[in-house]
DNA sequence: GACACAATTGACAGCGCTGTCAATTTGCAG
DNA sequence: CTGCAAATTGACAGCGCTGTCAATTGTGTC
């Protein structure tokens, strides 16, 4: 049979109370207790039944990933920030759940409360673009489930983690602007995605800093596709006044520019320069290799995770991380000819 | 306060132990009263308490799904089989978790035994490789925990999913030689991982079939990674009598290839023909759009966790479902000059 | 209409743990 | 030593559900 926290009680001699609170690592346990009561849990590997934790406790240890699965059916940046927070939770014996949770319809935020009436999580992570949704975090405040966001749009109230994106994307603009480029167009992301806005923004401030006029033409709505960055390319390639490099707001619409470029047989980047962000696997796979920024997904996960792990024992407030970025120059970009 | 089973049995006029004969869709119980509960149910709202049903039922609700992370930190392969697995589970109430197990060292079977001891699951969807542990598949018969296999090696004892991937190979390579090459290489997976052994089987069986003889500096090991698809590009082109065509038992490995083609400034497909397996978004992505063969993961992540529930919903044996594939013939692939 | 038997329903205990609160021990000032 | 507060420990009930088994109701047969 299963060894009980009872039966450690009795080998460690103490009350069953005693070992409930070695487990949970409360305060006012003797040092003393907690070491025999602890040698006793390893010495008969006592495996807390977690059903029967949540039921007296009434606390789940489960944490629920949320994502939007709109246009994102298996995203590589989703799989590395999950790979992240999972790895965060085991650290602390949570339990992790996905939830994708379209972003569609009316009943969005109902769909939120069946999946926390269900489960319980004790907290959730939340992922772009569902860290903005005001309605939706207005429930979980409502519910008191605590969350923490990766690369939400407001920096206040809000904890997890976050990147200068703006800053990322300026540096990007500034790097095809010291190659001599004058003509950079922009492939933007879904317009209410603050990627897509912080991308934009850190676009036109380079380009206003080098002394440009923004040229509407050059920038052209994506929707962080491979498809939309196809469809994009194709209305830029069409311009009278070609670019000579385009930013992609992310890796999968640079590749569809790049698609483009060598369907109407333009040498990138001795033709065109193409650049992308988020430097997902694909970025290196591409022939030539895409120039790109550097969002460590993985380990972003992995922090917006603790910092609600923070939350949920009770152990702090949590706060908002900064993540560095890195430009990740290869041989997608070059000075124009 | 939440709305327990009692309050329900209350409204209903039963006990709470029909309530929960209903719930739990048991036999013996009158259409008149099931369906006097149910609407007691609807109209309170109730969610069952999944500690308490865990707890006193002795039973989880938990799928959880294995998958080795040696190699794939986060593959498309392993995010769309996850996607399909939670659909099916959704479908049917019950919880997915997903558990990387590093399948290097000793401990390997122990680290199955912890999660099976910490959660319980009432059941276990495998992926490949991990599908084909001997070690493994006969610690959890020992422990009765039911599982289902994502493409297994052996097809006896099994229930899951399936694919004819030696007949996929085997046609790709035909379709190859039906476009006149003779050379035709093959890059091939790691060693013991049923996948490589199908394919290359099938790659070898339509070479014989035409009769062929086999020259062994064609046939190149493999990582089922970019990089090892790279180096193998590089031995095989380095051969003074080189290839037309190469045939990668992954899309990963196809794209390495592509990617030492292009480096050379060897064109593809006029210089050399390149075909993967697997169908990834990325193969859309590479430019020339890479032939390739379809494999429906998402589809075979749901039917592998459909025959599981099948299982533990006590409403059969399962079985092992055959999925079809499908040759995507793209632009990678042509005659040989 | 009486009987045997099957189908349906309910009473009750208890799954393994933790919250509450009371009892006991310890530490320390005087 | 004594007294008192703080620290430590324990007794007990109960979280919300289901397994077991007994009680009740319905069904078919002669």
């Amino acid at each position: 049979m299963r060894v009980r926290l009872e039966d450690v009680a009795r080998r460690a001699g103490v009350s069953p109370k005693t070992v409930s609170r070695v487990l949970n690592d409360e305060a006012n346990v003797s040092d003393a207790t907690r070491k025999r009561v602890t040698e006793a849990m390893e010495a008969m590997d006592y495996r807390p039944l977690s059903s029967a934790r949540s039921l007296a406790g009434n606390r789940s240890f489960l944490v629920a990933m949320l994502y939007d699965n709109n246009d994102n059916p298996a995203s590589t940046y989703l799989a590395e920030i999950q790979d992240g927070v999972l790895e965060a939770c085991d650290a602390h014996r949570y339990n992790m759940m996905v939830r994708p949770l379209r972003m569609r319809g009316e009943d969005f935020v109902r769909r939120l409360d069946a999946v926390i009436s269900d489960h319980h999580p004790d907290g959730i992570v939340l992922t772009p673009p569902i860290t903005d949704y005001a309605p939706l975090l207005k429930r979980l405040r409502e519910r008191q489930v605590p969350f923490a966001s990766v690369s939400p749009v407001s920096r206040e109230n809000n904890i997890g983690v976050a990147m200068d994106e703006q800053l990322a994307a300026r540096t990007m603009v500034e790097h095809l602007l010291s190659l001599g480029h004058r003509r950079i167009a922009h492939v933007s992301g879904i317009a209410d995605h603050g990627a897509s806005r912080w991308r934009l923004a850190g676009y036109r401030e380079a380009m206003a800093a080098a002394g440009l006029v923004e040229d509407p033409a050059l920038v052209v709505q994506g929707a962080f596709t491979f498809a939309s960055g196809v469809a994009a390319a194709r209305q830029l390639f069409a311009l009278k006044k070609r670019p000579t490099a385009v930013f992609a707001a992310n890796d999968d619409m640079a590749s569809g520019v790049m698609w483009v470029a060598n369907e109407r047989g333009m040498k990138v980047p001795q033709d065109i320069s193409v650049c992308g962000f988020d430097d997902i696997p694909l970025a290196r796979q591409l022939w030539p290799a895409l120039t790109t920024i550097r969002q460590p997904s993985r380990e972003m996960g992995k922090v917006a995770a603790l910092q609600l792990l923070e939350v949920l024992r009770g152990r702090g407030p949590g706060r908002l991380v900064e993540m560095p970025f890195s430009l990740e120059v290869r041989d997608s970009t070059a000075s124009p000819a």
